[in-house]
DNA sequence: GTCTATAGAGCGATAGAC
DNA sequence: GTCTATCGCTCTATAGAC
C-alpha cells in the first residue's frame, strides 16, 4: 500500500472525530480546518468534496472490519465456534473503533445515492457472512432458529448497541462485554433441552 | 383555536416524517413549509424555532411510549410476565411509531444542551422501569443475570434494532417479530451462564 | 394566520498568489 | 501544498402588509 500524505491522514482523523460527535451535516469544512490548524480551502488539495471524506472513512472502516472480524473465522470449525468467534471479533472491533462504527450506522443517509449503493453492497457482505454461519448451524442441527436472515439481523442489531452504551459504563472490561454478548447470541439460537457441547 | 391547532398538527406530521427520513440538520424550514403547502415564515406562528419542533416531537413520543408500554404492566405479576409484557409492548410501539423512534435514537445530539438534559432524563425513566423488572426477577430467583443495568441496556439495544430492519423484511407480521424478541429477551436472562475456561 | 421580502450569518467550493 | 479572498447559494429567523 502506498504511503499516504500525512496531512490527508490528519484530515481523516479530525473528520472521523467530528462526524461521530456532531454528525456529518452539522460539521463544516471550516470546522475540520480549524481542528487541524489549517485553512478551509486547503482541504480541497486532499479531498475533492466534503462528501468524499465521508465515503473515504466509510470504505476504510468496512475494509478493516471485514479483515478483523470475518477473515479470521475458521470456516471448517463448528457453527457454534464460528458464531462465538464472530461475536467476539465484532464486539472487539466495535469497542476498538467506536467513531467509525457510529458513523457507519448514522450517516448512511448522508451519502449521495450512488455512494450509498456502493457502501451498502459492501456492508451486505458482512451480514451474509453471519447468515452463512447461522445456516450451517441450522443444517447440522446445532442451532434452532426460524429464519437465518431474521436471526442474523437480530444478532447484528443487538451487537450494534454495544457502542451506544459501552462508553457510559464504568468497570466492565471489553472481554466482560464480549462474554455477555457471546452468551446472549448463542442462547438466542440455542437448541433447548440438549446436552451442552464439549469444549 | 381549532384552525391553529390543525395547522400545528400538520407541521408536526411533516416535520416528523422529514426529520426521520433525512435527519434534523438536513431538513430546512423551507422543506417543511413546502411539504405542507405553506410559506416558510408562517411556521413561526406555531413554533418559535426549528429546534422547538424537534423538542416537541421528542417529548410527545416519550409521553406516548411510557403510556403505551410501561403503564399497562402489572407490577404485581411475576417478573417473567412483566418482562414479556414490556418486550411485547416495546416492540409493538416501535413498529407502530417508526419515525418517532428513529428520531429519538438519531437526533439526541441535535438538541441544545438544556433540551438534551431534559429529554434524556425522561428517557431514563423508561430504562429504570425495565431495570426494576430485572432486579425483581433477580431477587426472586426467576432470572439469572450478572447485572440488571447491563442486561437492561443489552435488551434495549437488541429491541431498538427492530425498526432498523423491520421495514425491510417482507412476510413477518408484527406479532411474529414480537414473539421472536420475547423469546430472545427471556432466554437472555433465564439461563444461567456457565463460565468457560480460557484455552 | 398567512403572505412577501429580506436581513444576517454560514455554507461548499473555487481562483490565484506564493 | 497552503494561503487569502470571495463567489453563489442556502440557512434560520424577522418585519410588516393584508
Amino acid at each position: 500500500m502506498a504511503e499516504e500524505h500525512r496531512t490527508k491522514q490528519v484530515i481523516r482523523a479530525a473528520a472521523r472525530r467530528l462526524f461521530a460527535e456532531h454528525g456529518y451535516n452539522a460539521v463544516s469544512m471550516r470546522d475540520i480546518a480549524q481542528a487541524i490548524g489549517k485553512q478551509p480551502g486547503g482541504i480541497y488539495n486532499h479531498f475533492p468534496t466534503k462528501q468524499s471524506i465521508l465515503v473515504d472513512l466509510m470504505q476504510e472502516n468496512l475494509t478493516r472490519a471485514h479483515a478483523a472480524v470475518i477473515d479470521p473465522i475458521n470456516r471448517s470449525a463448528a457453527p457454534e465456534q464460528q458464531l462465538e468467534a464472530f461475536v467476539r471479533g465484532h464486539v472487539q472491533y466495535h469497542i476498538d473503533n467506536p467513531d467509525d462504527i457510529f458513523i457507519a450506522y448514522m450517516e448512511l443517509r448522508s451519502l449521495d445515492p450512488e455512494n450509498a449503493t456502493q457502501i451498502m453492497a459492501e456492508r451486505d457482505r458482512y451480514e451474509v457472512a453471519l447468515r452463512a454461519i447461522l445456516s450451517a448451524g441450522l443444517r447440522d442441527g446445532g442451532f434452532k432458529l426460524s429464519d437465518p436472515a431474521i436471526h442474523a439481523r437480530s444478532i447484528l442489531s443487538m451487537l450494534g448497541g454495544v457502542t451506544v452504551w459501552f462508553r457510559e459504563t464504568g468497570p466492565q472490561s471489553p472481554s466482560d462485554v464480549a462474554e455477555c454478548y457471546v452468551q446472549a447470541a448463542l442462547q438466542s439460537v440455542a437448541v433447548p433441552y440438549t446436552a451442552k457441547h464439549e469444549r
